[in-house]
DNA sequence: CACATCACG
DNA sequence: ACGTACGTGATGTGC
């Protein structure tokens, strides 16, 4: 038998420092927490041990210290952060069903020694579990220490057993005590023997094994007459120092290893936990639900009969009858590839009914079905409406704007930095920590141990059903809660207005997709293979050897240590091999300026051609994914693949925008706002100086460089409308001078000064700044015009670059976040008036600040002054809002 | 699965 | 004395 005990404070300690600060959308820190977890499910699995318990500190002096006069609880407090998740971690552990122990006056190795001794008595092999170096003196052959370090944020333990501790140490495990004591230990505050160090000490040591043997023969040892007499004079501090450093084993703890034997967890009380922590992994991990509610919802599809109803290709014609009678808003839930459906009518207590449909057992036209099922004309909501539009879509239904609702959406408005928005956490939030409508009682016990890892078994199909349908149900019951957050938020406009209908105009941007040429994309692909291969060549013969020139780790070998170039930055692994540390290589060796041309091949090659080509679809069209709820900004992102990021800053690069063409007989295109933000930067800051320019039509970068470096408008230079063109970004990310300095080149004082300048001529823009952050700390979040709100947990931190973080974003959200929602509202009306106005053009593709449409040749002109009206009077503001329509046969030529 | 790199706005 | 611009996604390497 063998129990695993875990130094509770040295492993979430470790956690803490060892996982990236995460909150929960109230602010509550959980990352350690959540580190714990992971490091004691990889170990359990790892070890797999009969018993487990955890040990804790309690924060006051401890017995062994009160000896010591010396000894003044010198151990720092812990930050703020850390001290709010060990309340929650105990709460976790009981739940878990895992006992820990603390007890006044003791330290938690002691209690680790006194259990790992009780275990030995009991014939039971212990794992002790901890950072702390001080416990490899409990080693013995029924008992090890697993000793678990952070390196460069990673997590990785050791076993350290009487063999592998006497192989780095040269001596036996206990005497780890002997040489604490001669060295002494500045974290537990005993000094040892002054002026013997770890060298020392190690040494005498493996010669003598204790201090014991090493008093009884002073001062005849084998040491340098200096180290002879300090040991001499400090044997009194070694005594004590020795008392200290041994841990104790007869702690009054009343403890047996029977009573640490693995158990099932509580299982809703850990539920409750989790969603409180916002675990969503650990949910899923370990398959947590209201076992009870679960009960309940199956009870409801067997018992009653006619709760839930499993729809057949007869049925459906009297179901699609009843829906459209009960003139309520139908809500829809299915699984991800759309094989199966709850659909419900109404809220919760205005019908009871629920139709279930499921492809495997439908025998009819399924396509049929869909299209008589969502084409009724009344009201539908549902989670992540926008897919489901597109897969309707597909089946050729026609659009019709009846979407009333999307729990998913109103989630990322109410909380746009939230890593998922999944049902069960959304009910949790904003439904009153009650999952699942209309389930009552309360727990039973779970069934799945914990500890067990993964072990998903086959659910049975009735207990699928019985999930889609508990959260149809949930849909219905959060429409109303979410729908009223949203009100006292201000965001109504912004959803009804602007991200519901944007659903129907992204799930038709997606459908329709973007023609390439597949040929020219292949040909480009060939050529860009070629090159790769002679470069390769070229720096394989200037290293003198081959090697992988896309291992960061393999180049650097080769740079910084074959080649001895001087190497920059580092990077966590190494050296930093980025292109911007290469830039400043490139006349150091030719091999440098190969290596830059070589990934910039490489990128091509296997990003756009062979990634491109991957997912060009029979249509002959790519179809990517745009989603809403991602960003924390407002923005959409492009995915599978990504056509946001298709190059354009390099001449090569813009060749791949010739392959996106339009189908026969039409024209894209191209609409893009000239400098969306940096006008919206001079609208919410009423900077007079910055509104006037924008207002007179000047050339921004040119006003700014003239301002900043104090020369007439028409005697700036090129560098120095360059570099105010840097500042200008710079200001709207959230300026520091050092990365300015970075960027373009210059001194920090020198960047220092143009940033000071700036906000001394541009006064507007240095009191937003100031108000905006200061406003944020206030209320905890930004907003947009448009009260996009995103919360800052990071203004609280106690961490400076946490806190700063938090204070460039304040800047930055607004103006980015803004801009996103203006480009949105220009897209649902450009969409609607292009269908109003009976043109055949269609919205493609949106690249942030961006819109492109593909149209029939004739109707170009007419198009691209709709889009630019559109998209210029999507909003008003104390400038102008310009925007720029080109068109022609591929993106290259619609650009200019 | 994390990291480094690099493509875009 | 700190650590270093905002927002994304895809790829290849290496543990």
């Amino acid at each position: 038998m063998k129990l695993m005990v875990i130094d509770g404070n040295s492993i979430l300690n470790r956690a803490y420092y060892g996982v990236r600060p995460l909150t929960t959308q109230t602010g509550l820190y959980t990352h350690a927490i959540y580190g714990f977890l992971s490091t004691l499910s990889r170990l359990t699995s790892e070890e797999t041990p009969d018993a487990l318990c955890v040990t804790f500190d309690r924060r006051e002096p401890t017995f062994r210290h009160l000896a010591y006069d010396g000894y003044k609880a010198q151990r720092k407090g812990m930050p703020e952060e850390l001290a709010m998740q060990l309340p929650l971690l105990k709460e976790v552990l009981d739940a878990m069903n895992i006992p820990r122990y603390e007890l006044a006056g003791y330290e938690a190795d002691d209690l680790i020694g006194t259990i790992s001794r009780r275990c030995e008595d009991a014939g039971w092999d212990c794992v002790i579990v901890t950072g702390d170096k001080d416990s490899l003196q409990l080693i013995t052959g029924r008992t090890k220490v697993k000793l678990v370090s952070t390196r460069m944020g990673q997590t990785a333990t050791r076993d350290m057993t009487p063999e592998t501790f006497r192989e780095e140490y040269g001596f036996d495990p206990v005497h780890i005590i002997d040489l604490k004591a001669l060295m002494g230990d500045s974290s537990d505050n005993y000094p040892g023997v002054p002026g013997i160090g770890e060298k020392t000490a190690m040494e005498l040591i493996r010669t003598y094994a204790s201090i014991g043997a090493i008093y009884e023969k002073l001062p005849d040892i084998d040491a340098k007459p200096a180290v002879i007499r300090k040991l001499t004079e400090g044997e009194e501090s070694a005594r004590t120092s020795y008392r200290l450093a041994t841990i104790l084993t007869d702690a009054p703890l009343p403890f047996s290893p029977e009573e640490a034997t693995l158990r099932q967890a509580y299982r809703p009380e850990l539920y409750d936990l989790f969603v409180k922590l916002e675990f969503t992994k650990f949910i899923e991990k370990w398959k947590l639900q209201k076992p009870a509610q679960r009960a309940a919802v199956l009870q409801t599809l067997g018992g009653s009969g006619d709760a839930a109803e499993l729809l057949s290709d007869a049925d459906v014609a009297a179901a699609a009858e009843e829906i459209a009678n009960a003139g309520e808003t139908l809500y829809i839930r299915s699984v991800p590839d759309y094989t199966r459906f709850a659909l419900q009518i109404g809220r919760p207590g205005s019908t009871e009914k629920v139709y279930l449909l499921d492809r495997e057992r439908f025998a009819g036209d399924w396509g049929a079905a869909m299209r008589t099922l969502f084409s009724l004309p009344v009201s539908k909501a549902g989670h992540e409406i926008k897919d489901l539009q597109r897969y309707l879509l597909d089946y050729g239904l026609p659009e019709n704007n009846r979407w009333e609702f999307d729990t998913a959406l109103a989630g990322y408005l109410l909380n746009a930095t939230a890593s998922s928005y999944d049902l069960r956490i959304l009910c949790a939030q904003y439904g009153g920590f009650e999952p699942y409508a209309g389930a009552a009682g309360d727990g039973g016990d779970g069934q799945l141990s914990l500890l067990d890892g993964d072990g998903d078994g086959e659910t049975r199909r009735a207990e699928q059903y019985a999930v889609l349908a508990s959260e149809v149900a949930a849909i219905a019951s959060l429409h109303d809660p979410l729908r009223e957050r949203l009100t006292s938020l201000q965001l109504e406009r912004l959803y009804y207005d602007v991200e519901l209908p944007l659903c129907s105009v992204l799930a038709r941007m997606e459908c329709a997709g973007v023609r390439v040429d597949r040929a020219a994309l292949t040909d480009f692909g060939a050529l860009m293979e070629r090159r790769v291969r002679e470069l390769e060549q070229r720096i394989y013969a200037a290293a003198g050897e081959t090697f992988n020139i896309n291992s960061p780790k393999q180049l650097g070998t080769v740079l910084f240590e074959k080649l001895q170039l001087p190497h920059g930055k580092k990077t966590k692994t190494g050296w930093s091999t980025n292109a911007d540390v290469l830039e400043k290589l490139r006349w150091e060796h030719p091999i440098v300026s190969d290596v830059l041309q070589y990934r910039q091949y490489a990128k091509f090659k296997s990003t756009y051609c062979d990634g491109l080509l991957k997912v060009i679809a029979p249509d002959g069209r790519i179809h990517t994914s745009f989603m809403m709820t991602v960003t924390d900004t407002g923005r959409l992102s492009s995915r599978e693949p990504n056509l946001q990021n298709i190059p354009t800053r390099t001449e090569l690069g813009s060749e791949f925008r010739r392959m996106f063409v339009p189908a026969e007989g039409c024209v894209l295109v191209d609409a893009d706002y000239s400098q969306i933000e940096l006008r919206l930067l001079a609208h919410v800051a009423q900077d007079e100086t910055m509104q006037r320019a924008f207002q007179d039509g000047e050339d921004i970068h040119t006003v700014t460089a003239s301002q900043v470096f104090g020369v007439p408008f028409d005697q700036v230079s090129r560098e120095m409308r360059s570099h105010a063109k840097a500042v200008n970004f710079g200001i709207v990310y959230g300026i520091s001078a050092f990365s300015l300095a970075q960027d373009i080149g210059v001194p920090i004082s020198e960047a220092k000064a143009y940033i000071e300048n700036y906000l001394t001529r541009f006064s507007g823009i240095r009191r937003y700044m100031n108000e905006v952050v200061e406003q944020a700390r206030a209320r905890g979040y930004v907003e947009t015009l448009m009260h996009r709100r995103r919360t800052l947990p990071e203004l609280t931190a106690s961490n400076y670059a946490t806190r700063s973080f938090g204070e460039r974003v304040a800047m930055n959200m607004p103006i980015q976040g803004t801009a996103a929602d203006i480009i949105k509202l220009a897209m649902v009306r450009v969409d609607e008036r292009l269908r109003r106005a009976r043109l055949r053009g269609r919205l493609v593709l949106q690249v942030h600040d961006e819109l492109i449409v593909e149209c029939p040749a004739e109707e170009a002109e007419q198009t691209a002054k709709l889009l630019t009206e559109e998209m210029e009077h999507a909003m008003t503001l104390s400038v102008p809002l310009t925007a720029q329509a080109h068109w022609g046969k591929n993106w290259l030529e619609a650009k200019d």
